[in-house]
RNA sequence: GGGGCGGUAGCUCAAUUGGUUAGAGUCCCGGACUGUCGAUCCGGUGGUUGCGGGUUCGAAUCCCGUCCGCCUCGCCA
């Protein structure tokens, strides 16, 4: 074969004169009987090839028959262009071919590897993840996926800068009925026995700490059999991290080292100083534990100013021990009655019975959905507010958690439509002081806010039997434009509080021997302080691609059923299979 | 599991809202063309309108079921 000498993307105008060889893929031809024009494409762009019959009668009559995506190869000499092609970095060049080959015939292709054009649209996500293998030509995914690989290259380099060392944890693991569903995985050789895929290596990873490895870390799949998200896929990639005699403090620190690098490289960019704000502080101000903070719109408490207005809707809710809160959203006075309505029937699912508007109109004035209730109220509310002419005030009366969840999406939700949000800008943060327990009301228990391994801090332990919902954890998450990004914990190291918690979630003592014996015997033949998080690796690639659906981010994902419909998993098995693991299938 | 949107040529879409033989661009095939670069021009192949029922003189269009894709609520410790 005629080997290349060089990329498609890489000939300039100082090249001139020189013999190269190419190989690639047929990106477009242009014909005009004897001169054929041909770009040829491979992961670094692309390079104008013309073919003259002058050159070799054969060579051209072979060249009049590339079609696109045929792969070939090309010989010739870089001359200087007549006419330049401004819009690709090699248009100053072309290379006059005088010994071509084709390396393989592409049949009639189903999807070509174009960026969207004005006239013929892009192309179906279905059909993309059909033939991914071309898909994944197009420059656009061939630079998301080397932007990820740099990513994780950043991450390794800088990780073992710090001493951490990258340790292989097992994919077939045992099943804990906690948290996420398991992905089962039948044993052959001990028969009515499964292995479970690991949501995570949590477990592992603690008792990498108690075995002396001091700082660990994993680049590392998950996987969950939940139902699917733009941003979820059932087999997805975290940095995983965990560090032995830390305190919450260096691990920010080592995280902060971490995510720092990876900005620095990628976009060129520095971090200011990331700050931190507790659970209670963001669910109040901005209605959610991972807002957006690249725009205002906080939610504020109007319960006192409320109080002075004959509106049902308000004094109801605050004779029954609720609040009410608002935003004031920047140009959403100009919509319609129709849009405002449509946005209280959007709040329901959120546990509101309505969604309370007026408009900020030129002098102070409110116009408009319950101006006239809270007329007399107008200079105080738009202060305390800071509103502006042209705001839409968007009320939430009721339960504190429920005003908080409501304005809350609303903020989310307008801030998206309305583009609030500076593009180019970012914003991080710390969100600290979780609560350690949330209270299920459908099963009338307690449940861990993030996992049963989550310290609480020390001096709140007596809480435990008189009042959990009090107890803070050292749980912290890491938020990006409005992403939760990592999430982590310093975990509990002394077998006794571990009991306690297990306890207090309703796990017998038989239970918590069965699932986590090991861990809790682990524990107790001497564990140290440790602690540490696990990070999105696909959401995190997404944020700094730009883009909004996590399939992109990944060569091969899954749709929303779980289906890759490249290779059409999951499929149907042998019965030979199925009796080999001594299973047998539910009939229909 | 619930809700919403979608499925028409290999691909991207249209079809005057139930009415003649389901069209266009693109890809592919053939032809013309020596400076194109989303080449252009001419011709051609290509359809179980996702699938299965039903209503109707007549269904891509309406109804029911089902499958698939996307978004979303629940769910994801």
């Amino acid at each position: 074969m005629l080997k290349r000498t060089n990329k498609c993307g890489e000939l300039r105008a100082t090249e001139a004169g020189r013999t190269v060889t190419l190989n690639g893929w047929v990106d477009s031809y242009r014909h005009h009987g004897s001169l054929i024009f041909i770009d040829v494409r491979d992961h670094t762009g692309v390079t104008q090839l013309v073919f003259d019959p002058d050159q070799g009668k054969e060579m051209y009559e072979l060249a009049a028959t590339y079609r696109r995506e045929d792969v070939i190869a090309a010989q010739g000499k870089v001359v200087k262009r007549q006419s330049v092609n401004s819009k690709i970095p090699t248009g100053e060049i072309e290379i006059v071919v005088s010994k071509t080959e084709r390396l393989n015939k592409c049949a009639k292709p189903p999807i070509l590897p174009d960026e969207v054009h004005e006239d013929t649209g892009s192309v179906s996500e279905d059909s993309r993840l059909r033939y991914r293998y071309i898909d994944l030509r197009r420059p656009r995914m061939q630079e998301i996926i080397r932007t990820r690989h740099k990513v994780t290259q950043t991450i390794r380099n800088t990780m073992t800068a710090m001493g951490f060392c990258e340790i292989e944890t097992p994919v077939l693991c045992k099943s804990t009925p906690e948290g996420a569903r398991d992905f089962l995985v039948p044993c052959r050789l001990m028969p009515r026995t499964f292995y479970a895929l690991p949501q995570s290596p949590q477990i592992l990873k603690q008792i990498l700490m108690m075995s002396g490895f001091d700082r660990y870390f994993q680049i590392v799949k998950c996987f969950r059999d939940e139902n699917l998200r733009f941003d979820r896929q059932p087999e997805f990639t975290q940095l995983d991290v965990e560090m032995a005699f830390v305190e919450q403090d260096d691990i920010f620190a080592a995280f902060e080292q971490v995510i720092r690098a990876v900005w620095k490289e990628l976009l060129g960019l520095e971090i200011a100083e990331i700050p931190r704000l507790t659970f209670d502080e963001v669910m109040n101000t901005y209605g959610s534990d991972k807002p957006d903070l690249r725009f205002g719109v906080k939610l504020y408490d109007l319960t006192e100013i409320a109080k002075k207005c004959d509106f049902r809707v308000f004094s109801t809710a605050i004779e029954a021990g609720g609040v009410v809160k608002a935003i004031a959203v920047p140009g959403a006075a100009s919509f319609s009655r129709k849009q405002t309505d449509a946005l209280g029937e959007w709040v329901k699912q959120f546990g509101a019975g309505g969604l309370p508007t007026t408009k900020v109109m030129a002098e102070g004035k409110l116009e408009g959905g319950i101006a006239k209730f809270v007329e007399n109220v107008a200079p105080e509310l738009i202060a305390t507010l800071g509103a502006n002419e042209g705001d839409l005030i968007c009320f939430a009366a009721g339960k504190l958690d429920t005003a908080n969840r409501v304005l809350g999406e609303l903020r989310r939700k307008l801030g998206n439509e309305l583009k609030l949000a500076n593009e180019n800008q970012w914003s991080m943060f710390w969100v600290v002081d979780f609560p350690l327990f949330l209270w299920n009301e459908e099963d009338q228990r307690w449940d861990s806010a993030h996992h049963p391994f989550c310290a609480p801090r020390p001096e709140q332990l007596h809480l435990l039997e008189t009042d959990p919902h009090k107890i803070t954890a050292q749980t912290y998450d890491f938020i990006i434009n409005g992403h939760e990004m990592l999430s982590g914990s310093i975990r509990i190291h002394q077998p006794e509080v571990q009991q306690k918690i297990f306890q207090l979630l309703n796990i017998s003592d038989e239970e918590a021997k069965d699932r986590f014996g090991f861990l809790i015997d682990a524990m107790s033949y001497g564990c140290p302080p440790l602690g540490g998080f696990a990070l999105g690796l696909d959401r995190l690639i997404m944020l700094l691609c730009k883009t909004d659906n996590i399939r992109d981010v990944i060569a091969f994902p899954k749709t929303q059923t779980g289906a890759d419909l490249m290779m059409q998993a999951p499929s149907a098995v042998d019965p030979k299979q199925l009796d080999e693991l001594s299973l047998q299938l539910k009939p229909e």
